[in-house]
Order: structure tokens, then sequence, then C-alpha cells
DNA sequence: TTGCGAGC
DNA sequence: AGCTCGCAA
């Protein structure tokens, strides 16, 4: 027999001499739907039923019958034996469309395919059963216990799962057979009984990954992945072509070309492949080679190396997140996107959608508007601390914003482990991860911890309202397992309010749960009504039920009963630590240490490109200055000349050229330019001479008129000399000072953000007692039940005003990385952050002219302050000294202002608004 | 509506 | 056993 085909495992199968005539028959017609896909048809399931094995087929509602049935008989447990359909949704005659899948319940329907031959695998048992009174007899060991009690046995006590050494006393298969999954959820007891025996069978099966379970690492190869795999790839290469290799489709595929350019920067397919190369080995793997379906025979070990690898690595890239940023590729697009069009409020979600997904068609459709508004939302917004504001304002225009926050955590390269403080969860081929919240306070605390060479203080998981309980309930060697309450009060006897949901339990689903009790039986419902009193940060259910009910439901437990209690655990954290590697961490405090060597060295770098930034920023400034000074003395004439000629004179007095970074931007520039032509050619010529373009000097020369001025050019004095004290401070830095400077400013804005969070929920506590103490009369006095919801809409609408009142305090200031970030420390006068960020201002000018990234209200404010400071100043001091001029600056804020700089600031304010 | 893994 | 979780299909 040859042992490494995967065809040939099923012919063999049939060529058993152990089967009669009408079996083989049957297999045949399996093997042929079998083949690649993992769904038997509709033919086979007939024959299957037909050849007796499988007393009836039942019709999906003849099944869910029998169940209920099931579940109503006490003792004598109604077996059903039946082969029913999943799919088909149309099919309400009982009919059977030709995708099936076998459905096996209780013990019997597994005898019975096992007596077709059929070995049984489900996630707790396994079996493999005597053939028709003939015995296949693979199962030395277990033979007896078969022929007595044709049970399914435990997979655990079988194959000794949690003890290897019994399951290696387990004898192994010696003929082929076929395993046909009880249904499509396979998981990694599957995978590992089938792999293990099919290890067994295929000596030359090769272990590509491993898991971890019950303590213990399993190499495996996830063969039942491989037959829903299979049937994926299959579906794949219909769609795209024969030629094609599945994982193409994960290279960008949009119409658009910008998103053409964004889907390949950010999905990397070439990079994925090399990265595969490295795992599986160049010398079993080729870029770009698929398993040729032409082929019929098709070699195990190819189909792991070739496609099922990738298939693996693509899907936990996508599942896995990762340990650095914490992010999946799917919410990293989103904070891509937000970055590269600077979205403040205006976007709207259904722009957003279309922008980051690479299946803009399908998002816009009507079913799956609200899809993605709900996952965006959980993933975005209410972490602990939100990446992507949600601003729900504006009814359907819903809209994104930047969160304040999150441009101190510094894009994809965080100063704290985003996945420890936002969380997350994930489901991959082999594994699964799950992360919880922590505060961000204890991770700075302990990064603190590490930058002094100390040892970390041990961290539990945190919720941010402090009203629900996290209590830690076992701790095991796998992990440590915490319980989590949420809190749910007797208003009255018959009234309950909860108040917080645990982790875990969102606020829709639980709408959908409490809604289900209050359906559950149309004559006697659990539930009487249930009212909701909830806004986008806070949980108030109110829930009426009879006395009678009460009571059951606090004997109960009330926690119990209204679903309050949810559990967590370290015992599954899985990251990407790097390409390509996942690491299982067994405690919070190992994630950080990991990031914290990552970060550290990305300081270090971070460090070299700021000072390199900002060092040709201050020459850029330098140059200004001189230039605008030689101007103002007129040691340089610029009116009336030629700008070669200009250019000439301006290198030759030693200016510095600083070069237009790309082509198409150069042009840009030009064309704005009246005579840009002409410019253009003159340019060229210099630049032939002596290799420098004349729109080198451009920043120079696009210097507005209005700088001129004595005042300006004392500011840009001002600004020069500052930068330059910040090139000095920046160069005496240190990787770990940069962190703690980094790690001060987080901390005080998330002290910014405790205060403003502890008024808005006095505001809305305020708001909410109200309604409740409306809505709880009428439930008292019993009066009037009538439209009580009518009510409560009303009250609700006037609480979600109040926490977009309060919600409007974030700004939308936005750095990234590169921009040279000149951050003052926020002003502490207290949460209103407009005067901070006044004082923030002056930094702008040294910003690149396209990063205006303000929006219109932050404009008025700006000038609303300006004009204000400005209304307060005295007369302007009009001395060259500088000093006098930084301190000025500095004191502006305090300082009385002139009409004549009041208009001044007027016309920037105005030129800044028209340049829009 | 499905798979995927782990925990209950 | 059957449900949960998130995400992509």
């Amino acid at each position: 027999m040859v042992k490494n085909h995967l065809w040939i495992f099923v012919n063999a199968l049939i060529d058993n001499p152990a089967f009669d005539s009408q079996t083989k028959e049957t297999l045949t017609i399996c093997q042929s739907s079998f083949g690649l896909n993992c769904e038997l048809s509709q033919e086979f399931l007939k024959k299957v039923a037909k050849s007796g094995v499988v007393q009836s087929l039942l019709s999906w509602a003849d099944f869910k019958q029998s169940k209920d049935l099931k579940k109503t008989d006490g003792t004598k447990r109604q077996r059903i034996t039946g082969i029913t359909k999943l799919k088909d949704a149309n099919d309400a005659g009982g009919k059977y469309s030709d995708r099936c899948t076998l459905i096996l319940t209780e013990g019997d329907s597994a005898k019975a395919l096992a007596l077709a031959g059929i070995s049984v695998v489900g996630r707790n048992f396994y079996g493999v059963f005597p053939l028709r009174g003939k015995l296949l007899n693979v199962w030395e060991a277990s033979h007896k216990q078969i022929m007595e009690n044709a049970e399914i046995q435990n997979i655990k006590q079988i194959l000794g799962l949690q003890h290897r050494k019994e399951y290696d006393s387990v004898k192994s298969l010696r003929y082929g057979h076929l395993m046909i999954m009880t249904d499509l959820d396979h998981d990694g007891s599957h995978i590992k009984g089938l792999l293990i025996e099919m290890g067994r069978f295929y000596p030359y099966y090769s272990p590509c990954l491993s898991m971890n379970h019950g303590g213990k690492v399993w190499e495996a190869v996830p063969v039942v992945g491989l037959l829903n795999t299979i049937r994926g790839w299959e579906q794949v290469r219909q769609r795209k072509g024969r030629n094609t290799s599945m994982f193409l489709k994960a290279a960008g595929k949009t119409s658009s070309g910008k998103m053409n350019k964004m889907g390949k920067q950010l999905s990397l397919p070439s990079s994925r492949r090399k990265l595969n190369q490295e795992r599986i080995g160049s010398d079993t793997f080729e870029p770009g080679t698929y398993l040729d379906q032409k082929e019929k025979l098709i070699k195990y070990s190819d189909f792991v190396d070739k496609e099922l690898i990738l298939f693996s690595m693509a899907d936990l890239q996508q599942s896995i997140p990762s340990m650095v940023d914490g992010l999946k590729p799917g919410q990293r697009k989103i904070l891509f996107c937000s970055f590269k069009r600077n979205f403040v409020k205006e976007a709207k979600v259904v722009q957003f959608s279309g922008y980051v997904s690479e299946h803009s068609a399908y998002l816009h459709g009507e079913q799956s508007l609200a899809s993605p508004l709900l996952i965006w939302h959980r993933i975005m917004y209410m972490p602990i601390i939100p990446m992507v504001q949600v601003n729900r304002s504006e009814g359907i225009g819903i809209g994104f914003e930047i969160s304040t926050i999150r441009a101190l955590i510094k894009s994809y390269m965080p100063i704290i482990p985003m996945v420890q403080v936002n969380r997350s969860e994930g489901i991959g081929i082999g594994w699964s991860s799950y992360i919880a919240n922590y505060s961000p306070r204890d991770i700075v605390a302990n990064v603190r911890h590490l930058l002094n060479g100390e040892p970390m203080e041990v961290m539990d998981p945190w919720g941010k309202g402090f009203k629900r309980t996290i209590e830690k309930t076992a701790t095991k060697e796998s992990g440590v397992s915490y319980t989590i309450t949420g809190v749910i009060d007797e208003v009255n006897d018959s009234t309950l309010r909860i108040s917080e949901l645990p982790i875990r339990r969102w606020t829709q689903d639980y709408k959908e749960f409490l809604e289900s009790m209050e359906n559950d039986k149309i004559e006697d419902p659990f539930i009487k009504d249930y009212k909701e009193h909830n806004d986008d940060i806070t949980v108030q259910f109110e829930v009426i039920l009879s006395g009678e009910n009460m009571t059951v439901a606090k004997q109960e437990g009330l926690l119990k009963k209204f679903r309050l209690t949810t559990t967590i655990s370290t015992s599954n954290m899985h990251l990407f630590y790097a390409k390509g590697v996942i690491k299982k961490y067994d405690n919070p405090e190992q994630i950080l240490e990991d990031f914290f060597h990552i970060r550290l060295e990305f300081y270090e770098k971070r460090k070299k490109v700021l000072l390199d930034n900002l060092e040709m920023e201050l020459l850029k400034l330098d140059n200004k200055v001189r230039f605008l000074l030689g101007v103002v003395k007129e040691d340089i004439i610029v009116s009336n000349r030629k700008r070669a000629e200009l250019f000439i004179e301006l290198r030759d007095k030693g200016f510095t050229p600083f070069p237009k970074k790309t082509e198409n931007v150069d042009v840009a520039v030009a064309g704005a330019i009246d005579d840009a032509e002409e410019a253009e050619e003159n340019s060229e010529v210099v630049a032939g001479s002596i290799g420098v373009r004349a729109s080198d000097c451009e920043y120079l020369l696009s210097m507005v008129i209005g700088t001129l001025t004595l005042e300006k050019v004392q500011e840009l004095c001002a600004d020069r000399d500052k930068l330059s004290g910040e090139v000095d401070e920046l160069s005496k830095a240190t990787p770990k000072s940069l962190w703690i400077k980094d790690l001060d400013a987080l901390e005080r804005e998330l002290d910014e953000q405790d205060k403003t969070s502890v008024q808005a929920e006095a505001a809305r506590n305020e708001m909410k007692s109200r309604v409740m103490g409306e809505a709880g009369l009428k439930v008292v006095t019993r009066q009037a039940p009538k439209n009580p919801r009518k009510n409560n809409n009303k009250k609700t609408d006037d609480t979600e005003i109040v926490s977009e009142a309060i919600e409007t305090t974030s700004s939308s200031a936005m750095e990234t990385d590169n921009v040279p970030k000149v951050a003052k420390p926020k002003s502490r006068a207290g949460p209103k952050k407009a005067p901070a960020r006044k004082q923030e201002k002056p930094s702008l000018i040294l910003r690149d002219k396209d990063d205006d990234d303000d929006d219109d209200d932050d404009e008025v404010l700006e000038l609303k302050a300006r004009l204000a400071a400005y209304n307060l100043e005295s007369s302007p001091d009009h001395s060259e000294d500088m000093e006098t001029e930084v301190h000025e600056a500095q004191a502006r804020k305090k300082a009385p202002s002139t009409k004549e700089e009041f208009v001044n600031c007027d016309k920037f304010s105005m030129m800044r608004r028209k340049r829009k």
C-alpha cells in the first residue's frame, strides 16, 4: 500500500476485502463526492440510508423536534439516528440539497456509520467500529470493548491524550479507513486524534505546527483542517482559475489604484511567502508553487508543505495579534487609514468602510451596514484606551475621531503594549489567544521598573468601570483564572437594576438576551419588561418581573440567572512575537518584558530619526532667518530678478538647498507658479551646471511677504532658538529618558482623562437618577403601565446629548513619529483643553505645509484663544534682543497686545483658513 | 452562517 | 455536548 497519498487512502478502503459489494458501491460514490470536498452529496447520503445502516433520513424540522423530545424525556433518552442537512435555508419541505453535512446524534448513529466502516471522530470521542459482521480489526486493544458495547469511546481514554504513555500503548490502525467528522466543528482534539492516527499511517508525515494542549506540546499537522482547507482551496481556485495559489487572494485587489497600493503595503503577500519559506525550508518550498489539481494523486507531504502551511500562516496572521502593537491586520488597516486620511470628525462610517475594506462593494450592501459599525465600535471605542473614537451624534453619519491619547501612544510602535491595555482575542488554526485588559497605570509602573532594572509587580486584569469586580478564582499550572461579575441590584420587589455588565458581555447582546427572556414563553415569560438607559459608556438596564419570578431568580442567584458572570484566564496568551513566530506567554509580565526590549531598541532608532529631522528643521529655519534678515537689510534683492540668478546668489551666500522629496511634488509646486514652464527650464539649466536645482531654494523664495514684518522675523528667530534648544536637549537624551518622558506625558493624559470621565459620569448619573426616579415611580405605583418606553426614549435622548457634550473635549491633535514634535507639557489648569492647545500652537510653524490636520472647530477655537490672548497683550517689545522675544513668546498668554498685533494675528489666522 | 481553539 | 468569543468569508 502506498502510504502517502490521500487518494490511495480512500482507495485502500474500498479495496479492502472486508467490504461487501454494497458497501463498496457506497464508498465509491463517497469517494467521488468526497474527493476534495469534505461534505457529502445527497446521493451518498441516500445510498447510505438505503444501505440500511442508517434507519431514516430526517428533515431538519423533524430533527429539531426530536431533539426537543430528547430534552424533555428524562430517563429514556430518545435516540435518534439521523442524517440531516444543515444548509439550504430555502428548503422547507424536507428535501435535501446537494450539499449536506452529516449530523450524528447519540451513539446509535455513530454506530450505524461505524457499521458502514466509517470512523467517527468527535471532539471528545473517537471510534473505529466493526464492519458489518466482520471486523476491520484495527484496534486490538479495545476490540473487546467495541464488541461488547459499540459505543463511542472517549477519545481521551482511548488515545490517552492527557497521558502520552497511555496513548503509546494503543495499537495503531493497520488498514485504511475513512474518517468523517461528526460535524464541521473541528478543533485541536479532533486534529490531534486524527493526526496521531494518520501519522501512523503516513510515516512521511512531517509535523509543521505544534500545539499546547493540556500543558503538553503536541507536534501536529492540522489534518482535519485539511478537509476544510481543501474545500476552501478548491473554491478559490475555481473562482480565480486553476493556476492560482489561493494565497494570492491576500494581495491588494481593488479597482482603485490608491487602495491597491495600500493593500500591497498592508497584506504583504511577498513577505508572507518569504516568511513561510523560512519556516518550511527552502528545499521543500518554491515561491509560487501550488498543488496541481490535475494530479490525481496528491502527496500528503506536498499538500501540507505547499498549501496547508500557507493557509495556516495566512489564517494565523489575521487571527493572532502582534505582541508589539496588539493589532491584527484588520485593525491595523483602520488605524493606517485614519493616519493616512487624517480622519477627524467628518469621516462617515460608510466612507471609512469603503476606504478600509478591500471588499467595499460587500460592505456597502444594505445588510452589512450595521455590522462593521458594531464591530468597529467594539474594537476601537470600547477599549480602555480607544484608538479611534466614534462620534455617534450625527445619526447615520457616524464619524471617527483619532483619540488624543492614541497620539501619545504613537501609532504602530506604542509606548506601552497595547495588547494588554485594550485586550485581544483571536482564533486561528492550531492556536487561539486571549489577552485580558490591564491597567495602563500598572503597565506604566512596570515599564518604569524595567527601566530601573527592578523586578516587576504582578499584574492582574483590570476593568475600567470600577463597579464590576474582578476576582482571582483559580491558579493552575496553565494559568490564573479570574471571575468578573457585573452589578445587579434589587430596586424593589419587582424591579432589578443592572448597572454594569462583566467583561466580554456587550450591551447589544445583553439586550437581546433580555429580549429572549421577555419572549421565551408566550404565556408566561420570565420577565415582564425591561428598559434601557444606556449610552456609549455606561450600562443601565431595568428589569421588571413578577414577585414570584423574583424569588426564583434570587434562589438561583441573580448574577447567574441574568448571566452577569464571566471568566477569563491567562492560560491562553499567544501572540506573534516576531515575523512568523507565535509565542506563548505564561503571565502578563512576560509580554511586557518582551515588549520592553523591542521598544527600547526603537527608542534608539527614534531618537536618531527625530534628531535628524530636528536638525534639518533647524537648519532650514536658520537659513530662513538669515534670508529674511538679508532681505530686510537689503543685502539680498528678490524683486524683479530672474530666478536662476537669484538662486546662484543664494548658493554663493551659503544658503543650504533643501530638495523636495519627490519629483511629483516638485512639479506640482512648480505648476502653481504662473510662468511654471519657464521656471522649470531655468532651474534645469542651473541644475545642469551645479547639480542642484533652483527649486531646492523654493522654501526660501516661497515665504509669504507677511513674514517680512519685524515681528514675524523676531518670531522666527525665537522659534529658531527654541528649536536649537530642543536639538541640544534631544542629543543629550537617552532612549530611556525619552521613554520616561513619554510615560510621564501618558500618565498626565490619563489623569486628564480620569478627571473628565469623573465629571461625565457625575453628569450622567444625575441625569439617570432623574430618569430612573421617574420610571421607578411609575413601576411602584403601577397606575400607568402604558407607554413607559416613550418616556424613556425621550429621556435617553437627553442623556445622550449630555454625554456628547462631555465627549467633545477630546482633541484631534495628531502627530506621527516622523513629524518633529515639540511637545510642551500640557496645562494642568484642568480638563478644559483650549488653553493647553493654544500653548502648543507655535510649534505648528515648524510643520510641513501639508500637515494641516486641524478641523474647523479647532481653527475657530484657536482663533478665539488667540484673539482673547492678544486683547490682553501690552505693546510689543520691538527690540532686536531675542531673549526678550523668547520670553515674550512664552508669556504671550498673559501679556497684553496692541491693536496692530491684533490685526496681524487676525490676518494670519484668516490666511490659514483660506489656505484650506 | 460558517470555521477556527479553548474554556466552561 | 454545545455554547462563547472575533474575524473573514
